[in-house]
DNA sequence: CAGCTTTCTGTAATCGATTACATCAGCCTC
DNA sequence: GAGGCTGATGTAATCGATTACAGAAAGCTG
């Protein structure tokens, strides 16, 4: 535990100020080739680490950008997490990772306390007039919410629901449910108006249960289909998980797929290949979202913030 | 994009000094009624928000903690790190969560930025050299590694092995396959060990195939165990997730679970109920670890770090 | 009411880095 | 050789909060 090296410590164990140490670890091209090896040796001789908190009080800015999720068990935004960090670190930036679900109080200090420059954004659900004023850039990923009017990236969530439909009608089913995410998520309403809008234009009926993301909705929906009168041949869920659920307790409860039922899943997650059979799913590009969306907050960013040379 | 709001914008709109404000906020106990009530009618009035960076430097405490993980996109590490922040919210500390594969250069950055205090370690493979010189209390939970000479919070995995092969020995199992995680992981030599050590008790022979944590190990062992001359009844693997590849690849290759064989797989993450057949696995309690551990980590940290009154 | 507490508030130093500005040495040009 | 220029370095102000110390006001005691 010895006391913590000061940059003065470094100026003095090189024989310069600690305006040139700084200047040699921030603008090398400013310092003499001799003096730079000098202040590396020095650096390297004390272990030198800098004070972040004063170099960002001092720089009014953190150089970093915060991610928020609603839920980092989900293995769907790791993927875009993991992208998000590569992006960052190619342009000098940190990257933090919060819980947007902590609660408000916890989220404004979070996002107000000066530690991010900029937010990624992966929830839709916050309270508009907390998001709105925000006063750092924000970009959405996948999940939106126009109340927030911040630009965003996503894939054409009701287009992606078309295919699926289209794929199962090519396989001759005519009888489709939709087991939709929680009603107030937009990427649910989105893939439900898709469905619907697809349904219709084939001249089918849209069955559609209120479901949700998670497995238990997915088992919960499997009862709600087997007790239908005329039972669907196919079902759409709103995510892998669910088709996970809903194939699991058909199972249970007696039927096969795709004997019984065919499924097909939305997201593509790391699972869905191994699945028995192999869930069909309609692909998300996770990587490829979180590295565009972290690109457009990355130039946004330094648009105003000179970097060292 | 209003210019921030500083403690002396608040103290002029009070009508006091900075000091006062800051002891509002911080230690309300010191300031008078009236005083206070003005000041916060002054903070609500501006959207005074802290400055982070001004009073880490000042305090020389960030107090936050920095949970470093392997893997995010494990949900098993969601799970733990929900309750970290749990105990933490309750502590006035915040939490930060990094990827500890980010690369040591940028792994050193963070930990030694001094924007933490402490860390909750879920990683065992980093340098030793490295962990050894942080000069922060450090926490290592689930995974652990000898060489950090930290302190440390797991379940005992050689014992939860032992119990694996019980389950199974009592099914009457008497040729079983262990499917090992990684062998450099310290998790996977304990299980092994506790697997090797309970069924040399039992005189029967124990099979080790060098498997991995993923689905892919997973399925590859299918393949090895599929080729096997005398095919063991049953297959203890180190993860979950080796469980279901293996499992599907059985299936695949036209094999039934538990017909053909039967599995045991660790950790009981959130799918493993409701797989099909439900997967038998050896229960973690990650909320419980999660817990814990911060418990541990916060209490040391608050020993010597006075908080406001 | 003098003298002593207690309670509240203000003044100003401080944390550790960055950077505008000043200085200085060395070199070039006329 | 005077004047001007360039490049390298140092001096010192600064970022925004916290807090030791001082001082003022109010209350209490004998």
């Amino acid at each position: 535990m010895s006391p913590r090296v000061r940059i003065a410590d470094v100026a003095a164990a090189a024989g310069v100020s600690t305006a040139t140490v700084s200047r040699t670890l921030s603008s090398p091209g400013l310092v003499g080739e001799k003096t730079r090896e000098r202040v590396m040796a020095a650096v390297s001789a004390t272990g030198y680490r800098i004070n972040a908190a004063a170099r960002d009080l001092r720089r009014q800015q953190p150089r970093a950008i915060l991610v928020l999720a609603p839920n980092l068990a989900n293995t769907f935004f790791s993927r875009i997490i993991a992208a998000i960090q590569d992006v960052a670190r190619q342009a000098g930036l940190a990257v933090q990772i919060s819980d947007s679900r902590a609660g408000t109080d916890v989220l404004e200090a979070i996002v107000q306390s000066g530690r991010a420059d900029g937010i990624v954004l992966l929830d839709g659900a916050l309270p508009p007039d907390m998001v709105r004023n925000w006063t750092l850039p924000v970009i959405q990923l996948c999940e939106w919410n126009d109340g927030y009017a911040l630009p965003g990236l996503r894939i054409d969530n009701a287009a992606a629901a078309r295919v699926a439909v289209d794929h199962l009608a090519a396989l001759g089913h005519e009888r489709i449910l939709h087991v939709s995410g929680p009603a107030e998520n937009v990427l649910s309403q989105a893939r439900q108006a898709g469905f619907r809008e697809a349904m219709t234009a084939r001249g089918l009926p849209a069955d559609i249960h209120d479901g949700g993301f998670t497995i238990e909705a997915g088992a919960a929906a499997a009862h709600v289909w087997a007790a239908m009168a005329d039972r669907p041949t196919a079902v759409f869920t709103a995510s892998d998980e669910c088709a996970f659920g809903f194939i699991s307790e058909c199972y249970r409860l007696g039927f096969e797929v795709p004997r019984d039922v065919s499924v097909i899943g939305f997201d593509d997650v790391d699972f869905a290949g191994h699945f028995i059979p192999p869930l069909t799913t309609i692909h998300q590009p996770r990587a490829r979202l979180g590295r565009q969306a972290a690109e457009r907050l990355v130039s946004a960013l330094l648009e105003d913030m000179p970097l060292g040379v």
